[in-house]
DNA sequence: TGCAGCATGTAATTTGTTACATGATTAA
DNA sequence: TTAATCATGTAACAAATTACATGCTGCA
């Protein structure tokens, strides 16, 4: 096999856009707008990364396009799956080890809470909770996630989705109290506890 | 001010490494440890960002450091935070719009449960499941979080992680079957609706 | 008049991961 | 003797974000 470099066996944006295409031929534009949406808040990606990816996959035999010329609109290039894309997304889905990572900021700055006031935590926290209710409001609003013909997959990983910012909240709001709580700033006594 | 090209206000692995050594001196050995243990699983980071962390970080005056020699052992060198690194470390963590980002492979293939054989989706849940129950066993295990001494942040922070892991367990044991059902594949039909 | 939406893409930059490189000690 | 722990670092690579670049239409 000669691919550009090794070709990936992983879930990354390439293999996401493929899977994308089996539900029916679609643009970058297109892509975008779902993964703003359903796919957004697990699998975040931009043009910058689904330009470049659907070149590739184009490159590589797994995508083909076609242009699409619009009246008053800009040319669209809708891609379709082609047999072998098809494969390759198949073994980009056996993937027994696949991964859930988190990266926060937020976690990070309120592990230090002891370092901060009461009014930056609170600000912080106050914003996020409304960022949680506008998540929830949006996931509600996907008829690609809810309705019953929707596929299993996105009824699975909507509810996921609705689950756990729903108990992301209540963690918070069940808990915030104690970040405010007065503490001793003892900086290095911890330290020199060892 | 004249940083390398524009000195950072986010929470990223250098802040992080500040933060750490409010509680006192630390090698980047050390860190890596915290790492690997309390601060893996919401902000991973190995060797190769901690390092070249410390060493931007002492380029800019915002830490110092002392070659300790070890018997045996190899040398350490021993970080301690400066005057310009704490206010550093402030600055990075008044940020009120701290992000909470989640890239997941596994919820991306699952999506596309539809393309896939039971016994692939039951291997991937239930290698999920063992992994979910280590971290729940490992984050019981951190004194650094548990204990009364441990500072508010670590408390709420591991109380945090605790909690979604647990409700991450549950949502999935008890929607799992949804993802077997029987489902007719009906590529395209979803996209010809349009 | 100005902005939002449609639509595509490239280039620069940032950031993190993985592999490489070294080397002594200690316990199994 | 084999692996693990201690300990630091660089270089190559992969990947994603941000900014840049273009340009028309329709609405307020």
């Amino acid at each position: 096999m000669a691919g550009p470099s090794r070709w990936n066996e992983i879930m990354d944006v390439k293999t996401v856009c493929l899977g994308m295409l089996t539900d029916g031929p679609a643009s970058g534009y297109d892509m975008k707008k779902c993964f703003e949406s359903s796919f957004g808040h697990f699998f975040p990606a931009g043009y910058g990364s689904i330009y470049p990816a659907l070149a590739t996959l184009a490159r590589n035999g797994m995508v083909e396009f076609e242009n699409v010329l619009q009246s008053g609109k800009p040319d669209r290039k809708v891609y379709s799956i082609t047999e072998k894309g098809r494969k390759e997304l198949m073994k980009g889905l056996i993937n027994p080890n696949a991964t859930h990572r988190i990266r926060s900021e937020f976690l990070a700055v309120l592990w230090f809470a002891h370092l901060m006031n009461a009014e930056q935590i609170d600000e912080m926290i106050d914003r996020k909770l409304v960022e949680i209710d506008a998540f929830l409001q949006l996931i509600d609003e996907f008829p690609d996630c809810n309705s019953d013909s929707a596929p299993k997959g996105a009824r699975f990983v909507a509810g996921f989705g609705r689950h756990m910012a729903t108990q992301f909240r209540e963690y918070i709001e069940n808990n915030r109290a104690l970040l405010v709580e007065d503490e001793t700033i003892e900086t290095g006594q911890r330290a020199a506890a060892r």
